[in-house]
DNA sequence: GAATCAATTTAGGCATGGCTAAACTTGTCG
DNA sequence: CGACAAGTTTAGCCATGCCTAAATTGATTC
């Protein structure tokens, strides 16, 4: 344990508490409640409780935890959440680029391995990659310095009927969901327009300018997030 | 934690206890005991002994121990520590060979990584790797199967003088011994003779067939081993 | 303003893997 | 044989992070 201290002072514990407060909180940087951050952790309510005390208390404190109220990130405890989340999407990102993992297989092995790579890995993998901006589900990759790229996205299941979107991203915690998706062709960069009318169980969408539509389950478009298609703007001729 | 046990069921602790003892234990497999033990892994003699009596416990048990007589590798102790250790030189000969790491720096980053990459990840980097057969210090690769690939080495300081040697590997925990063996071009697979009488605290060696000795300290010649070089054999022409 | 209920925190435990200090074995030497 | 020293084990502690069960708090709602 003294050892893995010297790599960073934290424990894949506090790393992922971290990381999972920076996710919940958005944004805008909410307030996280712990009941949220257990079910998100698969751990209980208490032990949320304890750890966040602890947390609080260290010095300089990774959250601002106000007892009843929830939890936000310190400025110590940001820098550590953005670090870990440039590991985790850099990895993807090789894992799938290098090491022919397909984009479902990815997130489980970043999820361990990005609490332990030096600095020195992340800077080789990053240069390898030519520093890439997205992870293979179309997530931003924070930048070394800790600046966080940013990009207004939307759900899909918030978007506009007949308006023409974009895929932005995908979750990439369901490797089911991701294969299912592969199949249908739902990949970032891919454009689409949901059929007027279909706002109840599923969701009819065209795919790409093509004709045939293509029925999305809740769940599946549930996942997905889109911007603006250029092509939808007034000044697309 | 729960999650940590999925991938192997062995905590980075017990791993490097295992390993411990697979290398200390030599190809002989001798017992080894606490204190060689403890001074290896950086910790005290009574915390070896808590573990011992632990993985002693276990069933199927990862060691035979006998208090006061120190412990040996069982069966299922014996598999883990291969496991890891295939780890660890696979990926050390990864960050050399792919990612511009050099040979003084592999071992560090590699000591971490070795707990947490799971099969998929060791049979992609063998696969990217082309199955190698040494690590980056002329390390044998244990096999997926578990099989152990032998070959009788010496160590430097108990070759006879004037007898042509090969190198076959250098111990890789010593940076700076490493840095200073690659400046004077003590690298797996250079042949060298040790000049007769010189068996001091220090060793004077001519290095691939040229002329010009080399004064080579205890500390660094300790970390060398070499084997019977071609040439030497009564069949060399 | 009081009752209620869901969310949250506290209290008390457990497992892991370290530590120190104090006992105990074992092999060796007088 | 017996005493001693080195090596080893035991006893008792600590930190981390998780758990369950039992309070407690705060946000309604009447
Ligand atoms: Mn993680
Ligand atoms: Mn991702
Ligand atoms: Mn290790
Ligand atoms: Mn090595």
């Amino acid at each position: 344990m003294a050892s893995k201290t010297a790599l960073s002072s934290t424990s894949e514990a506090v790393d992922d508490y971290l990381k999972a407060i920076l996710e919940l909180s958005g944004p805008e940087e909410k307030r996280v409640t712990s009941n949220a951050l257990a079910e998100h952790l698969g751990v209980r309510a208490a032990s949320v409780t304890g750890m966040l005390q602890k947390l609080a208390s260290q010095r300089p404190s990774f959250v601002k935890y106000e007892k009843h109220h929830g939890v936000r990130l310190a400025e110590a405890g940001k820098r550590r959440a953005l670090e870990v989340l440039r590991h985790h999407r850099l990895l993807e990102r090789f894992l799938h680029e290098f090491l022919g993992y397909s984009w479902d297989e990815v997130h489980e092995e970043a999820e361990r391995l990005e609490h332990f790579i030096s600095e020195r890995l992340e800077d080789r993998i990053a240069a390898k990659l030519g520093d890439p901006e997205v992870d293979p589900h179309g997530h931003l990759i924070p930048e070394r310095s800790g600046a966080v790229p940013f990009r207004k996205e939307f759900p899909l299941l918030k978007w506009v009927c007949g308006v023409p979107a974009v895929i932005s991203s995908v979750s990439d915690r369901d490797p089911s969901a991701l294969r299912e998706m592969q199949r249908l062709g739902l990949v970032p960069g891919v454009s689409l327009v949901i059929d007027p009318g279909t706002r109840n169980a599923s969701l009819v969408i065209r795919i790409g300018g093509e004709s045939d539509p293509v029925r999305l389950s809740q769940r599946l478009a549930g996942e997905i997030s889109v911007i603006a298609s250029p092509g939808s703007l007034p000044d697309s001729q």
